[in-house]
RNA sequence: GGCAGGAUAGCUCAGCUGGUUAGAGCGGCGGCUUCAUAAGCCGUAGGUCGCCGGUUCAAGUCCGGCUCCUGCUACCA
């Protein structure tokens, strides 16, 4: 959501200042991840994507984020598209073929990547390693040396397989990118510097752009049993996605991909950088499209300085957000706040966060039309525009600094220059007091003349700001019954119009809100080792998640206790009778015709699988809990339930229908006895 | 291990091509005000600019070394 508020707000400002501009994204589709969680969702690749651009959009749409075009790269466009690019590779003769010994699950029958394979390591035997490297002593190696290896989707014993690739040569393309990278002026300094001194400092290798099916993703045409890789079709789905919309709009492709007056700017996270600063302008280069302008590469969002993650239980979704009842304009105000041109990651502190929304939009903007509105709505924005030494005109005069710190994506910079503007106009407020003025019926007219300004004042910030705050600009439109979509409205003040009747613009951000986004069912836990995503978490970490405000509290904690008072004494022996398993989630579904429960699969590391049903329905969704690992009591007696036996029962704590499930520390494998 | 980026007030950061008493926002502290969504205004305290050395009339700013942090990368591109 920050790279999307980012994009939107840098292209609202073109718009503003009346350029044509369109801003394009799409659902990014293809490859393994997408093709397994459906596998275990049970469900089809497409089914699932299509309810993940549903969710997608209904995110983005909350959020103000207005698509010109929402794509999708699996779509015919797009595989059009990829076809002629293609094509243009293999008459350049840039496409090669040679075979590739790679790791295949027998059972999943799809090759893996060494991320998809934990083992143990073959220097310092530590457990439940990843198949490139071992993070308890820091040797790397290939997987294949892995010792007992197993494929993290099923579990098996992976086999060596050759694999047919084929593979898009670059070196021809060498001066090119060196060029293109270092001198454009489209990359930030540390991307170039980076390329320059990892990639383009030798011969680059070729680019395995082939995986042998099953993969979700496109057949290559002219080589049956082959797909290209996701990373070969995603950025041409930029052109799919600009494509789809000419053909609903009537516009020409070419007028925008193949136009030099048309400047193309990409928004994306740090991790993916190499794929768009490399590959993806040798790809627009043979395909004889324009070259991006700019690739404006983001950092990550952290949470109170730690990287966000579902593993620890820090990782708030939009929906979250939302749900807390916390503002869209206020975040998208705070990222912008904090966002500039470089890669720096952007930490979202909750306090912070309070503050800038409260302070700085309630109390010093919003507040501008709050304090002086009420006093003109009989009688209207003075005929004249008053004097107001200078203020209007200074504010007028910032516009070409504050266009420029848009322009470079360095909102800070922008939102900060902005203040200062809000600054002034209060300190305005409070030399002319209208408040004194409205109790002296002489002075009616200089009351209104104080008004005027501080509204238009109020104005020029909204239209500096629209960007960033689409809705307060709605808002702002309607009191003073003037739009604040273009630029140049900051250089004329509004004289005699009428004003609305005052309503609030903006609802103070408390702070319990915030607090209550982090705790949203589940979020309290330890999602499970390697599994879905691939990305390694870093270090040993075990859990840190977030926790439950109440919880901390020691008044609810004795309110608890007090709930559910101790259960009577127990022998070591009672409690010996209990088998209590660490067991991993495998498979997780609801169950269509339950109000409650789930019906999970659940491994103990060997030995078939459990079929558990468990009331947690309210409060995970099926898909964060595959991979993850839990408590299970293992002995329990099977029982028969109206959907199926159940073989099993899964840990959780909580009241009152609270539900926290149980996780181990990290290096808890599927099987371990609770002691 | 390789590479990149960073280290400036309690916090987040500005400090361009080296040049007067190192800045902003937030927070802290003190006061004023009451029109406004307990909002606003004024004042004030905080820094050996990571450490060591060098160049210079002059260095946070350039050069060398060191320490620490972060990220990327290491097999797959």
């Amino acid at each position: 959501m920050v790279e999307d508020i980012q994009t939107e707000v840098f292209v609202r400002f073109p718009k503003l200042r009346g350029h044509e501009a369109i801003y394009l994204c799409a659902d990014d589709t293809h490859g393994t991840a997408i093709m397994i969680r459906a596998q275990k969702e049970g469900r089809t690749p497409e089914a699932l994507i299509a309810d993940m651009a549903v969710q997608h959009q209904r995110d983005f749409a909350a959020f103000g984020v207005s698509f010109d075009h929402y794509g999708s790269t699996n779509s015919a466009a797009n595989l059009e598209q990829c076809s002629q690019i293609w094509q243009a590779l293999r008459a350049r003769g840039m496409v090669a073929e040679r075979s590739v010994d790679r790791l295949y699950d027998p059972v999943q029958k799809t090759f893996l990547a060494d991320r998809f394979v934990v083992g143990t390591c073959p220097k310092c035997g530590g457990l439940d390693q990843y198949g490139d490297s071992c993070e308890k002593c820091g040797s790397t190696y290939p997987a294949t040396e892995l010792k007992n290896p197993r494929s993290v989707h099923s579990g098996a014993t992976p086999e060596l397989r050759p694999s047919r690739q084929l593979f898009v040569q670059l070196t021809g393309l060498q001066s090119f990118l060196t060029d293109w990278t270092q001198n454009s002026g489209a990359l930030q300094t540390e991307v170039a510097n980076y390329l320059a001194g990892h990639f383009l400092d030798k011969p680059l290798q070729d680019w395995d752009v082939s995986r042998p099916a099953p993969y979700f993703g496109f057949a290559i045409p002219d080589a049956p049993g082959q797909f290209w890789y996701v990373w070969f079709d995603a950025p041409i789905g930029y052109i799919a996605a600009t494509k789809e919309w000419c053909q609903r709009t009537g516009q020409s492709l070419d007028a925008w991909w193949r136009n030099p007056q048309c400047e193309v700017v990409h928004f994306l996270g740090k991790d993916i950088t190499y794929f768009h600063t490399l590959f993806w302008p040798a790809l627009l280069h043979v395909g004889g499209f324009q070259l991006p302008r700019r690739v404006q590469i983001h950092g990550f969002l952290l949470v109170n300085g730690e990287k966000m993650s579902k593993s620890k239980g820090t990782f708030v979704t939009a929906q979250q957000y939302l749900e807390a009842g916390l503002d869209a304009d206020c975040l998208r105000y705070y990222y912008a706040s904090k966002l500039s041109s470089k890669i720096d990651d952007l930490d979202f502190r909750p306090e912070e966060f309070v503050g800038k929304a409260n302070s700085d939009l309630v109390g010093r903007v919003v507040n501008l039309a709050s304090r002086s509105a009420r006093f003109v709505e009989a009688t209207g924005l003075s005929a004249k525009y008053p004097d107001d030494g200078g203020l209007f005109a200074r504010a007028a005069a910032m516009r070409d600094t504050i266009a420029a710190a848009y322009e470079a994506c360095d909102f800070r910079e922008a939102t900060r220059l902005v203040m200062t503007l809000a600054d002034a106009a209060n300190e305005y407020v409070e030399q002319k007091a209208p408040w004194t003025l409205k109790k002296d019926p002489a002075r009616a007219a200089e009351l209104q003349d104080v008004c005027t300004v501080v509204l238009n004042l109020f104005h020029q910030i909204v239209v500096y700001l629209q960007p960033v705050l689409p809705s307060l600009a709605g808002k702002a439109s309607r009191l003073l019954g003037s739009s604040c979509d273009r630029w140049n409205l900051v250089e004329t003040p509004l004289v005699g119009t009428k004003v609305a009747t005052f309503e609030h613009m903006m609802a103070r951000v408390e702070a319990a809100k915030v607090q209550a986004m982090f705790v949203p069912a589940g979020a309290s836990t330890e999602a499970a080792p390697p599994a879905a995503k691939g990305k390694a978490s870093p270090g040993p970490t075990p859990i840190a998640a977030s926790v439950p405000a109440a919880a901390s509290d020691p008044a609810a904690a004795a309110d608890t206790l007090a709930k559910e008072p101790l259960a009577a004494e127990i022998s070591i022996d009672d409690f010996q009778k209990i088998d209590l398993r660490i067991a991993k989630v495998v498979a997780a579904e609801a169950v269509a015709d339950a109000k409650k429960l789930l019906r999970l699969t659940l491994s103990l590391g060997s030995g078939p699988t459990r079929n558990v049903f468990a009331g947690i329905k309210g409060a995970y969704e099926p898909e964060q809990l595959v991979g993850r690992l839990v408590v299970m009591v293992a002995n329990l007696a099977p029982r028969t339930m109206k959907f199926g036996m159940s073989e099993g029962m899964v840990i959780a704590a909580g009241t009152d229908g609270e539900v926290f499930l149980l996780s181990p520390d990290q290096g808890a494998r599927p099987g371990h006895r609770l002691h």
